[in-house]
DNA sequence: GTCTATAGATTGATAGAC
DNA sequence: GTCTATCAATCTATAGAC
């Protein structure tokens, strides 16, 4: 997961996976069939990690309230997985066609959990969204976006960040 | 461009670059001095294409003017270039370190203009933010997140794409 | 289950004929 | 300025000894 964050999946060979999890060329193949697997296998267990602990959160009953419990799930489970969330931004042109599919699928049920809220909300006269699945694409690019702050030297804590972004989507919906 | 795009400048090889633009292997290398050059030169010239044209616009007199005026400028430069926004997010650290330096330079320039704005507008009390350096990433992470719009198939023209983006940061902001 | 050795293909870049 | 030929390195993946 390192190497494939630095250097991108195509630039890393197995022999530099090999030297890092100290084996030598040719024993890597007993814990995967190919390259490609590793990488499917990374993106795979971050997708059904991110909704196995999205599901485990405390359910909300007003939509505000499930917005924000969203809002800042997704914020602090990418803020502590900078590298997972990187290669499955990143890398998903070099899956091959049917693990492309499979990621992709996962991806848009995620998405779609933020789009019913929003148009709960909408429906219930509490948010004021034009659209609701271009709105849900805009805000989870925005929260995405927050692993830029700290790689551009921004020095504010993790609560802070939190509350600057959690404030601007409630304000962006209302 | 479109192969980088496509399939990433690792996964690239200069024979299919050869092959693209029709002349044999090593023909190439009497318009490049080599492959890093060719991806320096595309970041180049999307950085500094957005800076000139940037430049090129009408000046706005209040702080909510100049905020819509970069707004849509941002989001119309971005959708009609898909394939140099891709590579200019992706393909950062491919750069060797010197290029990346200079892309970065660019790069933070351009990104000072926001904030310039919202400073402006802040203390003018026009703008609610609470911190511009960071208001200025997430503005701009979800104004380029508009490309994913047309990639997971939104139906919507440019124009009304482009007045949902421009009514989420105004009220970001507020 | 790890090692060495290697197959077979491909890589970026260069040389030299034309 | 394009072509063919090729170098030297590197790639993924496999074979077989231990």
């Amino acid at each position: 997961m390192t190497l494939f964050a630095r250097h991108g999946y195509a630039a890393v060979s197995m022999r530099q996976i090999e030297g890092e999890v100290g084996v030598q060329a040719g024993a890597l193949y007993n814990y995967t069939t190919d390259k490609q697997s590793l990488l499917f296998d990374l993106f795979k267990r971050h997708m059904v990690d991110l909704r196995t602990a999205l599901d485990a959160q405390p359910p909300s009953a007003s939509p505000q309230d499930r917005l924000e419990a969203f809002a800042r799930f997704h914020i602090r489970f990418h803020l502590e997985r900078p590298q997972a969330v990187f290669i499955s931004y990143m890398e998903l042109r070099n899956l091959t066609p049917e693990n492309f599919r499979v990621i992709e699928e996962l991806r848009r049920r995620y998405e779609g959990v933020l789009e019913a809220i929003l148009e709960t909300g909408r429906d219930a006269g509490a948010f004021h969204v034009a659209d609701t699945r271009v709105t849900a694409l805009a805000i989870i690019a925005m929260l995405t976006g927050i692993n830029t702050c700290y790689r551009s030297g921004v020095r504010l804590s993790l609560a802070e960040v939190e509350a600057i972004y959690w404030d601007m989507v409630r304000k962006a919906v209302t």
